[in-house]
Formats: structure tokens, sequence, C-alpha cells
DNA sequence: GAGTGGTCTAGACCACGAC
DNA sequence: TCGTGGTCTAGACCACTCG
């Protein structure tokens, strides 16, 4: 008995695959046999060979062209993941305990930086709130943020002062396209008396509009606390 | 005749499909007809409906469970993918022209915190480089970078000043593993004097250790200058 | 238990593109 | 030109899980 799971069918040969580009077996820039001399190999139909091989080239590991053949990529991965959690899944699974505190909540007509990244042609008033994240009453992360209230039914059952816009919108909010936009920008006075740090230290910050169907959402803006960071495997 | 292409086979059915999920036909949460229908309606095999949906769920549009059915995720995409370009690569795709310059190249005992970030147990020597890139002679992003010439076959062929390690390596060396951490920080003095900014101005900052087959091949950090963005769509 | 998606097969035809 | 991967089909069996 394996502690591992052993898969079977395309998997188990996207595995043997793995293991001998993992191995060196197949070297980079190297191609490797065709589908149907695989599928011999491996005793299955082609098909299923195929399964295996596309999973791995869209992992980046292979490069598959008709004709030309399959060949190992000389450089497997250009691409890390980002996953954009909830704050305060973020902050639990950091073993902390999560609270937030609303700082303003108001009505007004956001600044052209933020129009332009919805894609607001008119200056129309949004709802906008501002809150502080909290990890064991440690501040988090500042979270600036703007809210189409058309775009989003059954707003009036939100009470964000019991839960957080960031928490609320992610639960019951649709969308269909995003834009993320990481960067670091200096800890101005007030920031820096919320966040409790020092004034001129270097933030995280993290914008991301959300859209459905074209139609904007939400905007955000997330400061995070000095010494955040983000993580990624690939 | 269409301006757009018109994709035929289990790409039109994934593009009927998300139409369906983009005007709300198939609204969020919402369970959606199982695969023996579409394929009677689209006249197809179950296989090619198969094929289509199982897109959309890598997509994170769809929830596919056996015996409950396909559902409509209520929030599509939690994650974004970040590209992680050349950086030559990524100047010119700003419409700039790139150079570099070697700053200082040794041989070095890395301090504890790359050896940690690239696990190595002892303190070996590991070649040490420091370049800055420009785009069109301003300072783009600050490089400090350790490589293990061990393992690194070839490495006495490259020429720091010609082209930039970044490069070299990302042309000729393959690895399997990486991680990438994000991060921010405040210019130092001599930080500040290389990218030509501020003391005290923040900086994005990118750290990225990389493997091949659990062996460590380098660790880098870049510092980029201030006001860079890194962005990414979901 | 029974319905759903997951996968495999064997064969077929097609589209691309290196030669 | 013609080998290679890309895809479709029709049918089959399996694995999971809801009721």
């Amino acid at each position: 008995m394996r502690s591992d799971a052993a898969p079977a069918g395309w998997q188990a040969i996207r595995d043997a695959a793995l293991e001998r580009l993992r191995s060196g077996a197949w070297a980079p820039g190297e191609l490797i046999p065709n589908e149907a001399e695989l599928a011999a190999e491996f005793g299955c139909a082609r098909a299923t060979v195929n399964r295996a091989l596309r999973d791995l080239a869209e992992a980046g590991w292979l490069d598959r062209r008709r004709r030309a053949g399959t060949r190992v990529v000389p450089h497997p991965v250009r691409k890390a993941t980002l996953t954009i959690p909830v704050i305060r899944h973020e902050v639990e699974a950091g073993g902390a305990r999560y609270s937030h505190r609303l700082l303003s909540i108001a009505r007004a007509v956001p600044p052209a930086a933020v129009r332009a990244a919805l894609g607001l042609p008119c200056a129309r008033r949004l709802l906008h709130l501002v809150t502080l994240h909290l990890a064991d009453a440690v501040p988090h992360a500042h979270e600036d943020r703007w809210i189409d209230t058309d775009a989003v039914p059954g707003i009036d059952g939100f009470d964000p002062e019991a839960v957080s816009a960031n928490e609320w919108l992610v639960g019951r909010v649709p969308y269909t396209e995003g834009r993320l936009v990481l960067g670091a920008e200096v800890a101005a006075p007030e920031m820096a008396r919320h966040l409790g740090c020092p004034e001129g230290a270097a933030l995280l910050t993290l914008e991301r509009s959300t859209f459905l169907h074209d139609r904007a959402i939400t905007w955000v803006r997330l400061c995070h606390a000095p010494g955040h960071r983000l993580t990624t495997s690939f």
C-alpha cells in the first residue's frame, strides 16, 4: 500500500511523463516520442496519451506542434498564479483572529483615477467605504472601496459594520472580469496612523477593479501593513 | 463574413455556453442542463460537450460534480495569473530601448536569508551579480542575484557584460520549481542612487528562487523603480 | 439505487506546417 | 507532401454522491 494516491488512466501517463521530464530523461529542448508511439508503450489509446500530454503542455512543460511533434520546453513555467483571498480568510489562515473597523461610509463622486479604472464616463455618485482590517487587533490592511450600488442588487441588506465589504461582495456579487494592479507606496501620515506604522514606511498595494458584463461593480485599493508579502509557487 | 474568427467544434460550444453565462441566461448558482441534453441541443457527441464544459470549469466558471450536475459558480475567478517576463522583453514591450549595466560580480558566501530561500545547508560560495536594468537609459530595476554555478552547466560561456544574467539564465537553464515573493521596501541611500530616485521612495520588490529537481539554481531580488506596477487581468 | 460527470476506446478525418 | 497533433464520434464502463 502506498501513502500517495496512485492515479490511473491519463493521469498515470501524465505522471510517468512528468517523471521523465523531472529526471531529465526527456531533456529540455528535446523531441519526445509521438502520440502513437507512447500509446503503444503505455498500452492505451492515442486519445489518452493526447489528454496527458495536453495537460503537461497547458502546465508549460511541453510545446506541441502539428507535424513538428512535441518538444520539451527549455524553461518550463513563466507564469505564477496568485490567489486573491478574502482578507478574513487570509488572516485566519495565519492563525490570527480577524476583525475589521469601518472608518467611513459615504456617497460621493469618486476621483478621476477611480472613474478611469472603472470606465465610468460620467461623474456619478458611488458608495465609498473605508475599512481597516485587523489581525489579532493589529492593523493588517487598509481598504478604500468604491461600489456602484446600482450594479449590486441587494445592497440594502448589507451592513458594513457586521461584515466587511470585501467579504460581503465576494460572497454575493458575481463578476465576469477583473483587473489587478500591484504596486508600492509610501505611508502618508494618515495611513501610517491607521496602520500603526511609521510614516514613510513602504506599503504593498493591491488595486482591483471588477466588472459584470462590462458593467463596473467595484474598485478597491488595499494597502497592506509594512512587511506584508504575497507569495506564490510555480 | 465575420470579422472575428468563428471557432468550430468544442470551442464553438464553449463560446455558446460562455455567452449564456455572460448574459445571465445561466445565472450564478444555477444548475445547467446535463451533458446529454446539451449534446442533443448542439447536435454533437457528449464527449464534445464534456470538453467544452471542462474548459469552462477550469477557467472557474462552472462547478461540475458527479451526480450533482453542473452549477454556475457564484463568484467566477479568484485567481490571477502573473506572467514573469524577461526584463528586456518587459522594457521593450513598453516601447523603450533596453540596456543593462553590471554593477558588481564576485564569488562570495550568500547571506543567511538567501541561503534559507535556496535551502542551502552549508555556507558555500556562490556567484553574486548585481545588475541595473535600464529603459531608454533610465533606471528600471535593480537586480541582486546569486547563482550556484555548479548547478548551471555552461556558465563559463556566460558573459554578464553582454547579456544580463536574467536573460541568459532564462534562455539556457531549465528549472522545475520556483517560489515568488512580492513585497515593498523603502529605497535606501545606495539603492536610491542606483535607481535615480529619492531616498525613502517605495519600491516594489520581487524575490524569486528557482530549483531544478530540488537543486537550488538561483535566487534573485528585483527592486523596481518607483511607480512600477504589476498588472494582470482575471 | 440511480443519475451525473469522468474517462477510455478504436477509428476516422482534418489542419497545420516542416520539409 | 505527408507526418503530426487536434478533434469528433458512438458506445461503453466507472466513480461519485444525492436522495
